[in-house]
DNA sequence: TTGCAACCCGTAGGCGGGTACGGGTTTAGC
DNA sequence: GCTAAACCCGTACCCGCCTACGGGTTGCAA
């Protein structure tokens, strides 16, 4: 029972064109071929695209994806990895939450101040907008 | 009183390059020039570039930024749009927030659980990584 | 057997925000 | 006047994740 590209990508919920990048990026092994050439996947191939998802909606990316394939795939030992670059990726996001809620913190204070012009904001004291300190630490938002 | 760009670059921490890269995005207007072609400014510039940053530290990109910088320049109404932009741009950094959050739950959740392998984890239902959802939500991430 | 959809492949483009390169000029200090 | 540092400009490259294009083949059903 194989499915062809647009099966797959339909009932995963993807772009086919994602499939092809997928197996040039070593997230997907390569699939049984037709006669012609057609890819010719089996149906576990969906389910191996909704973890590849999964993982990036817990904030991984495709790199980070792709060992952790690996890892699942030859390693089997009894500590693939996962927990330790779970334990990681938890701590980037919550890095990431922070640096949003303070974000958040200035927005609001700008909202409450009633900052109109972000000029005036900056050359006059009055702004609640921490403007230097805002300026010198990295943005990455 | 005039400034060359490195000097400027340096006062304000950034790259001299990213100076040429805001001219060209219209973040910075074009500087007076030396009889040579060199790029003279004042030291307002400096500020400029803080409240550049600052902005992009609000999560604003750029593109905004440039536009927020307009309004302030010519505009002159009483309600430069500042305030308005702001509070759109608060919803959009609160609904990543809350993104980021779900995706630190899960985190949790996966490690709580001792997940391990990701395949396996999709394959049985003791996991208690919420899949099938996950992979249906835009990632973004 | 014909005809059209589906597929192939390599390559290019697009987002956002820069950074780097490199050959040629200008400036500043001695 | 000379030299070294600074500057010029255009262009290409980087990250991450795709998406699109286009010319040429294959698959399948009528």
């Amino acid at each position: 029972m194989s499915l062809r590209i647009t099966e797959v990508a339909r009932a995963a919920g993807v772009n086919k064109e994602t499939l092809r990048y997928y197996e040039r990026r070593g997230l997907l092994d390569e699939p049984e071929r037709s006669p012609g050439g057609h890819r010719l996947y089996d149906d576990g191939t969906v389910q191996v695209l909704r973890v590849i998802k999964a993982a990036q909606r817990l904030g991984f990316t495709l790199d980070e994806v792709a060992d952790l394939l690996e890892l699942g795939r030859c390693g089997r030992t009894p500590d693939s990895g996962l927990q330790a670059r779970a334990r990681t990726k938890l701590v980037e996001v919550e890095s990431r939450i922070e640096d949003l809620q303070t974000i958040r913190t200035n927005l609001l204070a700008a909202l409450a101040a009633g900052c109109d012009d972000l000029h005036q904001c900056a050359t006059t004291d009055c702004c609640p907008l921490p403007f230097t300190e805002i300026a010198t630490r990295r943005t990455e938002a």
